[in-house]
DNA sequence: CACGTTCTGTACCAAGCGGTAAGCTGACTC
DNA sequence: GAGTCAGCTTACCGCTTGGTACAGAACGTG
C-alpha cells in the first residue's frame, strides 16, 4: 500500500502461519487470544488491526491452510487414473496428517467440528471446506467415469464421499497419535475397494 | 443411598442423558455451564453436589453415551463372519450417526478433537473410547484369522484402523449433514474391500 | 413438634474471554 | 528538524466462564 508511517515490525504471511498451528493445534475456541498473541509474537491491536477480528483471522488462517496443505493433496488428482488420483490423494493426505513440521491431523476438523452456539459459523466454514475438496474428487473421478476409466454405473458420488471420509478418519487418528505407516497400512486396504472398481 | 434429607426432584440419568445431547452438539468447551443446567432443568449448585465438576460430568455422560449409543456398534460384531461382522458395525454405526432422535455424527469426536491446552485431557478420554472400539473390533477379526474366516496373513490391526477410521469419517459427515443413504452407498463401496480379503 | 439432614434457589466470586481507547514510538516527507 | 501518519504498547472495558457460600425448603426421625 503506501509506505507513509511507521512501519509494520513483523510479516503477515509469517505471523499468519503461526496462527494457522495454534488453531490446528487447539480448534478456534480452544485458541485464546493470549495464547494466539503469544505464538504469533504480536500485541492483540496489531493483531486486530491486521486482520480486524478472531473469526477474520481464522478465515484467513484456513484460506492459508487451504493454499499450503490441502493444495499437495488437491494436485495429487492430476494422475492419469482413477485409481492412480485416489492412491495419491490418500497417501499424500496420510502424509500430511503426520507431517512433522506441523500439528497432526488437519485443521478442518480439529478446528472446531462442534462449538458454542455462537461460534456455529466456524463449523460450517470448516465444513464448506471439505465440502469444496470432496466436489474436486467428484470432479475428477467423473472425468474418469467420462474417460471410460470406471465404468459407467459407477457411484461417483458415493465413491468421492468414501475416499473423503477415509481421509477425514485418518485425520482424527492422526490427531490421537496414530503413525504415517498405520495410515498407509489402512489406506492399502481401501485401495482393494477402488481396484475392484476398475474392473467391471 | 439414604432416604434422609430432602429428596432429590430429578432423575439422574435423565438429567445425564440431557447432558450427553448438549455436550454431543456442542462439544465440551462450546457446552457452557449455563446451557448444560438449562438443558438439564438443574441449578448449578444440584449439578455439582450430583456431579462434582464439569468434567466428572462428561466423564459420566461420555461413559452414558458408550453404553446407550456405542454399544450398538459393538454388538454388531457378534455376526459369524468378518464380512458381516463389519458390514454390521458400518451399516448399525452409520444409523447411529443420522438417528432423528439426537444429534447428528458421534460424541466421541464431536466431543473435542481439539481442546484448549488446560482441557487437553477431554481430548484423551475421547481417543482412548475409540481406541476401545477399534480393540474391539481388532478382537473380533482377529478371531476371524483364528477359525479360518480371514487369510493368515491378514493385516487385523490395520483392518480395524480402516474399518473405524471410515466410520469416524462418516461421523465427520454426519455433523455436517450427511444423509443415512449417503452414508451407507459409501459403505457399500468399503464393503468391496472387505470382501477382496476373504479370497486370498 | 423440633431436629438433623439433604436438596434447591439466589446471588455471588475470581479469572479469563474477545475486543478497544489513548498515548508513545518510529520512519517517512517537506 | 518539524509535521504527519501508521504501528506498537499499556491498560482497560463489559461480559461470560467454571465454581461456590449461604439461606431457605422439604423430607425422615426423635
Amino acid at each position: 500500500m503506501s509506505t507513509i508511517g511507521r512501519p509494520r515490525a513483523f510479516d503477515e504471511e509469517a505471523v499468519l502461519d503461526r496462527a494457522v498451528e495454534v488453531f490446528w493445534r487447539h480448534g478456534y475456541e480452544g485458541a485464546s487470544l493470549s495464547v494466539l498473541t503469544g505464538a504469533m509474537g504480536i500485541n492483540r491491536p496489531s493483531l486486530y488491526a491486521t486482520f480486524g477480528s478472531k473469526e477474520q483471522l481464522f478465515q484467513r488462517a484456513f484460506a492459508r491452510y487451504h493454499e499450503t496443505q490441502v493444495a499437495a493433496a488437491r494436485a495429487a488428482l492430476d494422475q492419469p487414473s482413477a485409481y492412480a488420483s485416489i492412491e495419491a490423494f490418500l497417501r499424500s493426505s496420510a502424509d500430511g496428517l503426520t507431517a512433522a513440521d506441523h500439528p497432526a491431523g488437519c485443521l478442518s476438523i480439529q478446528g472446531g467440528l462442534a462449538c458454542s452456539p455462537e461460534n456455529a459459523g466456524i463449523s460450517k466454514i470448516l465444513a464448506a471446506g471439505r465440502a469444496a475438496t470432496e466436489s474436486a474428487l467428484a470432479e475428477r473421478l467423473s472425468r474418469a467415469v467420462d474417460e471410460g476409466d470406471l465404468p459407467d454405473d459407477t457411484d461417483v458420488p458415493a465413491l468421492a464421499r468414501f475416499v473423503m471420509a477415509l481421509s477425514e478418519g485418518h485425520a482424527v487418528h492422526a490427531a490421537a497419535g496414530a503413525s504415517r505407516e498405520e495410515l498407509q497400512a489402512s489406506v492399502d486396504i481401501a485401495l482393494r475397494a477402488v481396484g475392484t472398481l476398475h474392473r467391471p
